[in-house]
DNA sequence: CGACCATTTGATATGGATCAAGCGATGTGG
DNA sequence: CCACATCGCTTGATCCATATCAAATGGTCG
């Protein structure tokens, strides 16, 4: 299994980008995807997989992130969720990717084929329960997003924020590695609103904007307050 | 397996209605949860199960119709789903239940201990793969609603006429179970935007507001068109 | 018939979108 | 190494879709 079929006909094929120390983010002993699965680089911008393509493997971040989405007729852009090192996903869908999945930063993944991890899963029960617990999982991503949807642009904001803290924060700061237009088509948002949040949510001294990507968070309480 | 426990200490427990013929509605042949289920009926507004209660069931609408939600601290309400006869809820999550659920009208369900479910399941794969199905389609629900939250109010409106009607009606009429409000809280909307979207759509003569809750569908095409 | 509740309709307010500059970091070619 | 183009982000001004507030209408049930 020396070169990764799950990307074909694709416009830019994904290359490799220069080799970085694996970073594991917060794991959840992933054991089986993350020992069967092979490394593949992926560039920023790359497109992992398209909406409607067979879902024929499951993805591991090493690191970098992903974000996957599904766009409108008219152009609109829904981000459906974010991976970051640690994540798995791939799972959006049973037969056929329900959304696409690019590569937010230089990225690197371990695919695995989900033929393969079904069969394992037949033999080995502890493989069923990681596969049923990943699904699960991404159940309640998409139903807290639902929830995250019909709050105000501040409590989008601050609900972001405190989730990417408990994702990729060191100590309080986070590093984003998406830009303001991934966030706003995250959160249903545009831009503007999203950097006008973050402004004031800097003049309230609830956060620090070091840099556009560089955020600290001061005060956890008052974004919780505010997350509603 | 007599008296239903999976209700214990809520205001007002679910009471017999009177009894009423089974219409079974577009079945997906759900044979485990159909066969192993035991009858309980649901009065209007009565709470089927809480949020953060012990996901010890799980539930097949034979008829009438059920709403999950969750509440936000400042009483907003966001209804996650429908269910009409044929459906199987209780599945939003593993081990404690993400939502509440209520009868939108008096209502019959089947309910089915999930452990016996997960014991049929280890044994028979068949039922493993339904249970396995279920969670999908839940998967599947959650996503295409979170679409729907960044659409405009006459998109939502569109979506979910076009969504019940594939769902509950007989030849283009739908029978709404569920209020304006009920609407309204599904599509983060109010009830007055919903009432005049409606009022619009039947202006341009896409449906027909027979009345409040009986509506049928004129031009399809139209609302597919709207529903971008 | 009258009270009640859901729905519709009307008038007004507003949060976030849109349109339009500025600004700062990053990278590129001279 | 610097001037300049580019791109992502911020900030400002205005607009609009939907919320909010308020009232009228209509259907249901005692």
């Amino acid at each position: 299994m020396l070169t990764h079929n799950a990307i074909p006909s694709r416009p830019a094929p994904a290359s490799v980008v220069s080799g970085r120390k694996v970073q594991s983010g917060a794991g959840c002993g992933q054991t089986a995807i993350e020992s069967m699965g092979a490394p593949m680089n992926v560039r920023r911008d790359v497109e992992i997989y398209g909406e409607n393509e067979p879902a024929e493997y499951l993805y591991h971040v090493v690191s970098g992130a992903v974000r996957t989405y599904r766009v409108l007729s008219d152009g609109r852009r829904q981000i459906g969720a974010f991976y970051v090192p640690g994540d798995t996903f791939g799972l959006e869908s049973r037969q056929f990717h329900a959304f696409s999945a690019e590569a937010v930063s230089d990225t690197k993944v371990l695919f695995v084929s989900r033929a393969a991890l079904e069969s394992a899963a037949a033999r080995d029960c502890e493989v069923a329960r990681e596969l049923r617990d990943l699904t699960w999982c991404e159940l309640q991503r998409a139903q807290n997003h639902i929830l995250a949807l019909i709050k105000t642009a501040e409590e989008r904001v601050a609900s972001f924020l405190l989730e990417m803290a408990a994702r990729v924060s060191r100590d309080g700061k986070i590093e984003l590695p998406m830009s303001r237009r991934d966030i706003a088509d995250y959160l249903g948002l545009t831009i503007e609103t999203v950097s006008r949040t973050m402004t004031h949510l800097d003049s309230a001294a609830a956060i620090e904007l070091r840099t556009s990507r560089c955020i600290v968070l001061k005060n956890q309480a008052m974004l919780r307050r505010l997350d509603a």
